[in-house]
DNA sequence: ACTGTTGATGACAGGCGCTGACATCACCGG
DNA sequence: CCGGTGATGTCAGCGCCTGTCATCAACAGT
């Protein structure tokens, strides 16, 4: 095959994927990714960071389309918009299902992974409090606005990937959202 | 002083944190950490599951603040009850206002150490989730509630560290709070 | 067809994070 | 004085990740 066979990084992150599932992240090594991908180790590090990065090359899609959603949207309140973002992104990820579902499963197994799909949830935060602000939103309410509205996009997410029902990805946020907005403001409920 | 001087996962902790403020997280070497507090590489890595764990030594310590302070609760809404248990737990931050502060300044310069704070706050959430079941909130209302409560003290940490008025770190969590529930009454403001 | 440039890849060396295995030493109870 | 216990030191080694240089495909200009 030579050098230059086509989309290597994609067959490097298919092959990362398989073999996490197959043995687990920490049984694979880098080298195993590369050499079912048909690269060298070296060839591996160029393209991602680190051995985790390889499960997140999608992640700043969501992200540009949050923000996009965010700049675009008629108005209303913030807290509102935000969540409308995640709303209107869910369908990338609604177009593949399984395969998040078995990259879910694989990020699930190893804290490692956790992690990086924590500060993946981060990043998205501050880029949606920044869209917010470019809005106009004032930031300490783009901020909250953001940071609730990535807390009940993550909720709604482990609920979709979980469900067993065909409950859509936008709909798990929306009831986030509406459980939210019943715990703020319902007084007093239960001791 | 021959081995068994005393403290030594103290001392590894506070050399770490000197070390990684002088010359930065990478530059420092879990064996530098380890000369600085007299022992050996190995006995670091007995200590600390690894070179970022050495920085949240006192972690479990607020989550346990935290799920007592909600189990001990009086009552009132979740969302109220568990933003109240951070509030109820900040003294053991406010307590060493200058100690966080250096803290939060290493963690804030290098991304591996914010991906392990991510981690702790997620713990924390479940933690704080499981609390709020056990005094019988349904499941979804305390996976949202812990969630926003745990979202809502990372805010108001951020800003209690970066504050230059003596505003506590209760009084931002607090605020932070009544931002969320302005927001989310709001029906409409800007666009 | 020849050539220079560009960019991705291969090959190699090496530092650092982290672990397993075994020896050593301090302390404690008998 | 002795054996047990637990923390530490020592050593070897794998895997992650990086810097460096050589190699090779593709492309543009001549």
């Amino acid at each position: 095959m030579g050098r230059w066979e086509p989309d290597a990084r994609g067959r490097m992150a298919r092959a990362a994927l398989e073999l996490y599932a197959e043995r687990g992240y920490e049984q694979t090594t880098a080298a195993d990714i590369a050499d079912r991908a048909g690269v060298t180790e070296r060839t591996f590090f160029r393209h991602f960071a680190d051995k985790r990065e390889v499960l997140f090359d999608g992640s700043s899609q969501l992200q540009a389309a949050v923000v996009a959603s965010i700049a675009e949207a008629d108005g209303g309140a913030p807290l509102d918009v935000a969540c409308g973002a995640f709303v209107a992104a869910a369908p990338i990820l609604e177009e593949r299902r399984d395969h998040a579902r078995r990259r879910a499963a694989v990020i699930a197994a190893h804290t490692s992974l956790q992690e990086r799909e924590l500060l993946k949830m981060s990043t998205l935060a501050t880029a949606a409090a920044d869209a917010l602000r470019e809005r106009g939103v004032r930031t300490p309410d783009a901020q909250v606005a953001a940071q609730t509205a990535v807390g009940l996009f993550g909720i709604g997410f482990e609920r979709w990937v979980a469900a067993d029902d065909g409950t859509s990805l936008a709909e798990q946020i929306t009831r986030a959202l509406a459980d939210l907005r019943q715990l703020a403001g319902a007084p007093a409920t239960s001791g």
